[in-house]
RNA sequence: GGUCCCGUAGCUCAACUGGAUAGAGCAUCUGCCUUCUAAGCAGACGGUUUCGGGUUCGAGUCCCGACGGGACUGCCA
């Protein structure tokens, strides 16, 4: 049983014998206990004291002497104020260190304990290349779907492309205007680039039409509505819409460029997924789901030949389903994407959608329309929203060329990486190959920590002028920390020496910080599933390793005075290593043997 | 107008979900490489947790109200 549910078991027993009141073991409050105080954990007794009729601190003392005398851990107590500091055996912590924290498994849930999840993240338009609010959704919806694995959970990671619609159609336009037969391969641009490329090419033209038209006399919202190549791109959409060869040739041509360019860019971040689903393969299902839905009375068609639901009953408005001449809108897409994936995969418990919290009000009634729809999983679906990333300026946009390309940042931190371990001179010993790979392990870790770090619900900043720090609190902190670890680790078994199994000194109070935190481990994992929060495990992380750099500084491992000591030092510093690279796996962050 | 999110050190972020003296990093300053990787360690400086009420043994955390920032409230996606 884990210490803090011990304790609380052994409290709960203490407590009746004391008082003859019966409590759950979830009503003592454990926590750690402070380091200016001696002790272990810390029983808050201010709440009991309505059940004892003592004073907190009379209920206290009464409660830590029951404790000290039971069958259990407790060797010792004292009390401060209301506060009983519960002191544990001195052997406790090697025991556990030894046994708990041995095992392969620890900090693992068996595999299909939990329900299947289905995540997904990412969900980019066609039209142009991925971004950095496209870096934070990946990093986060990825590490969270590790998490949950991690917990037991079966989960199916997907991505959902939006590869039909206007903006795809005007990249197409303006190719076909001003392409002159132009591919990845004679321009040697990445697809994505090159498909942007037309994007911007199509929005300079519209803008120079509109500027025309209004030079001719005609009203500027007339002329942006009657831009020559706007209207082009809106019958390129509806002749593609009526399944016309050329235009879905062309459409499949480009859209195939932009595929093979994010392949490059999401191997590169080092996320994966295992199904893919395309808009253009689920609109349909969602407008015939809901015109189903008419006809079981769950949804309201108008006279104009519109449908809509009605949500009033639940605080929120009449939203649009179908639009009064049939097509679909955004929400008729995902209600057919939804269903199809819960008839792929029909153990599913539920989905979860990475997904900037601009569009809460979306899900919220996305997920009361799968409830209308008999969909009894939609109450467990959860939108994992995201604050935005802004610039110094404010939010990215893209016709203002703010926007932070992927490819070019993530190149970017490879080479500050590769800079700072040159001027060092630390790789002269690899090769040219194994360089470039720490270089993107130290670089990318450098990327993903900065992105995850912080709690997803707010709004982070980043300033491209600042650029990303390689230390303090960031990931290459993290790595070098490890690294070091790792090092100690294969200088030990270059003396022949193995990992020891016994003989450890009593972890003191030097050791006690890095020993509570590999125990936190599980409970950090835990709220992390709970509340699809990945920043938990950055900062777990983070303070571990802070302990274990802290630590390391003033403890000689290989050459510590006393064998018992050595001992300790060497499984602290096994624990740390398989702990921490098991916590940063999970935020999808692979570390180096050097760097 | 309505709904939701955020506001913590000069800046970027934490705070185990209501617990003890609110913590890190950056920046500034001071020490520490003949020793397991100095992308490091130790220390100094820095706070009326935006403001005002309330709830209670106890509030950065919960409730109410102001102020400030953001998002949503499109037959766009």
């Amino acid at each position: 049983m884990r210490l803090d549910a011990l304790l609380q078991t052994l409290a709960a027993r203490a407590f009746s014998d004391c008082f003859g009141t019966d409590l759950e073991a979830g009503q003592f409050s454990v926590q750690k206990t402070r380091s200016e105080f001696p002790g272990d954990r810390t029983i808050v007794c201010f709440p009991l004291a309505r059940f004892s009729k003592a004073a907190p601190d009379t209920t206290a003392e009464a409660l830590g002497q029951a404790l000290v005398g039971m069958d259990g851990p407790v060797t010792g107590h004292n009390v401060v104020k209301g506060f009983l500091n519960l002191e544990l055996d001195p052997t406790y912590w090697s025991n556990w260190l030894l046994e708990d924290a041995a095992a392969a498994d620890y900090g693992i849930e068996a595999p299909g304990s939990a329900p299947h999840v289905m995540v997904e993240y990412s969900s980019p338009n066609t039209n142009k290349p991925l971004h950095l609010g496209h870096l934070r959704n990946n990093f986060l919806g990825h590490s969270v779907s590790r998490i949950l694995e991690n917990r037991g959970h079966t989960v199916t990671k997907v991505q959902i492309i939006n590869d039909r619609g206007i903006h795809i159609c005007k990249s197409m336009v303006a190719w076909q205007r001003f392409g002159q037969g132009e591919t990845p391969e004679s321009s040697g641009l990445k697809g994505d680039k090159l498909v942007g490329k037309y994007y911007v090419a199509f929005d300079q033209a519209y803008k120079a039409e509109v500027a025309d038209l209004v030079e001719g006399g005609m009203a500027k919202e007339e002329a942006e509505k009657a831009a020559p190549i706007l209207l082009n791109a809106q019958e390129t959409l509806r002749r593609w819409e009526d399944g016309d060869a050329d235009t879905v040739a062309l459409w499949k041509t480009m859209n195939g460029w932009v595929y093979t360019g994010f392949d490059i860019t999401y191997a590169t971040m080092g996320v994966e997924f295992d199904t893919l689903y395309y808009e253009s393969d689920t609109y349909l299902i969602g407008r015939d789901r809901v015109l189903e839905g008419v006809e079981r009375g769950l949804f309201q068609q108008r006279e104009d030949g519109s449908v809509w639901v009605d949500l009033t009953g639940d605080g929120l408005d009449e939203k649009l389903l179908l639009r009064k001449d049939g097509t679909a809108v955004y929400m008729t897409q995902d209600i057919g994407t939804a269903l199809l994936r819960f008839q792929d995969v029909p153990d599913l418990d539920r989905q979860v959608y990475t997904v900037g919290n601009e569009q809460e009000y979306h899900f919220k009634v996305l997920f009361l329309v799968l409830a209308k729809l008999g969909f009894e999983q939609a109450e467990r679906c959860h939108h994992l929203s995201y604050g935005m990333v802004e610039l110094p300026e404010g939010k990215m946009k893209s016709r203002e060329g703010t926007v932070v390309d992927a490819d070019d940042l993530m190149e970017e931190m490879f080479g500050i990486a590769r800079d700072i371990a040159q001027e060092a001179g630390k790789l002269d010993g690899l090769d040219d190959e194994e360089q470039r790979d720490v270089f993107q392990r130290v670089g990318l870790s450098a990327l993903k920590y900065y992105l995850i770090k912080v709690d997803p619900k707010k709004n982070m900043m980043f300033d491209p002028k600042a650029s990303i720090d390689f230390y303090g609190n960031t990931g290459p902190f993290i790595l070098f920390n490890y690294v070091r670890g790792r090092s100690v680790l294969r200088k030990m078994e270059g003396h022949g020496s193995s990992l020891p199994t016994g003989g450890l000194a009593t972890p003191g109070t030097d050791e006690m910080d890095l020993i509570g935190l590999l125990h936190d481990l599980p409970d950090v994992l835990d709220e992390a599933a709970e509340t699809y929060n990945p920043s938990l495990v950055a900062n777990w992380c983070y303070d571990l390793t802070k302990a274990y750099s802290s630590y390391y500084q003033d403890h000689p491992i290989l050459t510590a005075d006393s064998e018992e000591d050595r001992n300790l030092r060497l499984v602290l510093t096994e624990r740390f290593t398989r702990c921490l690279n098991l916590g940063m796996g999970l935020l999808g962050i692979a570390l180096p043997e050097r760097m």
